[in-house]
DNA sequence: TATTGTTATACTCTATAACTATA
DNA sequence: TATAGTTATAGAGTATAACAATA
């Protein structure tokens, strides 16, 4: 019977480790850089940014369901539905119910969330443009690369808790 | 006289514009999995994460003014003030009026945060590791390489808004 | 019994403006 | 006048637990 979490790990320090340490700093910066100029520049934040991005690639009519939308961002369901309740105050989108299983509900855009979403679109290709400005597209493959690669080993992460 | 800020770019697509579109979203996604995860295994935040090694890798005794620990932070003066309370509310760190300036206040750790830090420490290596588990060196290099590249432009992002 | 989604609550963080004290 | 930092306020997001309806 093995456990799941890893051991205490007080080892000592690797060489390695300082440059994990710059690397989650500018992680830290970017995330927060990102949010910050996210409101400034598109007037919504990032989560709002994420949802309706998602809406707008999911078919317009069905929508998505809201247990995968949750799964799709990372959130958690209790704060998604935050989330939705101001876009929902802010007009830009709908939960109908599913018939079929009655318990779940699909998430839509309304018409003006989709008109409001094709006016931020190209505010936000330029967004893009202008933060990556310096980035071949190689650059770019590389960077997502990278970002995939980190992302689920960083949501696995479980450190050893005593008790 | 030529203007500042971009022009409006109601352009077409371009083919970079899918691939920057999974750039961000990927970074989205990061900053959010790394701050529910500060939270969760080490149990504090990723900004309180980053003032606690700020002051760590300052001098201890005389720490780092307030004014240098918000560019440094890339947080605004208003948002760190109410951080630092918190965290002086937990003991770890102080604020001390600096002799010279008299409008100037250094920050510091105390030592209860300085050993509360020692032993984060350790977990954070260990948090790296896992999260860079499918890293090499030159992985890492890469990705602080990139990072330090798309911050300062994703930073002085400014579109352009008639008015 | 398990799953889908909601409600409730408390807290952290963020954005913005106005203010005090000192330079 | 400008700068360093604080206060005040509103709002957005997050963590956690408990709950109702449906499967």
């Amino acid at each position: 019977m093995t456990d799941e979490t890893s051991s205490p790990s007080q080892i000592e320090k690797q060489p390695k480790d300082d440059l994990n340490n710059r690397v989650f700093f500018k992680l830290f910066q970017l995330g927060n850089t990102l949010q910050s100029k996210s409101v400034s520049e598109l007037g919504i934040t990032t989560v709002q940014w994420a949802v309706l991005g998602a809406l707008s690639a999911a078919d317009l009519e069905e929508g998505i369901s809201f247990g995968e939308l949750a799964e799709y961002l990372i959130v958690s369901r209790q704060n998604l539905d935050g989330v939705l309740k101001r876009l929902e105050r802010d007009g830009h989108v709908v939960r109908v119910q599913n018939n079929i299983d009655k318990r779940s509900r699909n998430v839509m855009m309304t018409k003006s969330g989709a008109t409001f979403w094709r006016t931020k679109e190209f505010q936000i290709y330029d967004f893009y443009r202008q933060a990556t400005d310096s980035f071949s597209q190689d650059d770019r493959i590389s960077l997502v690369h990278f970002f995939n690669k980190l992302q689920p080993d960083l949501l696995n992460v479980k450190l050893y808790k005593e008790g």
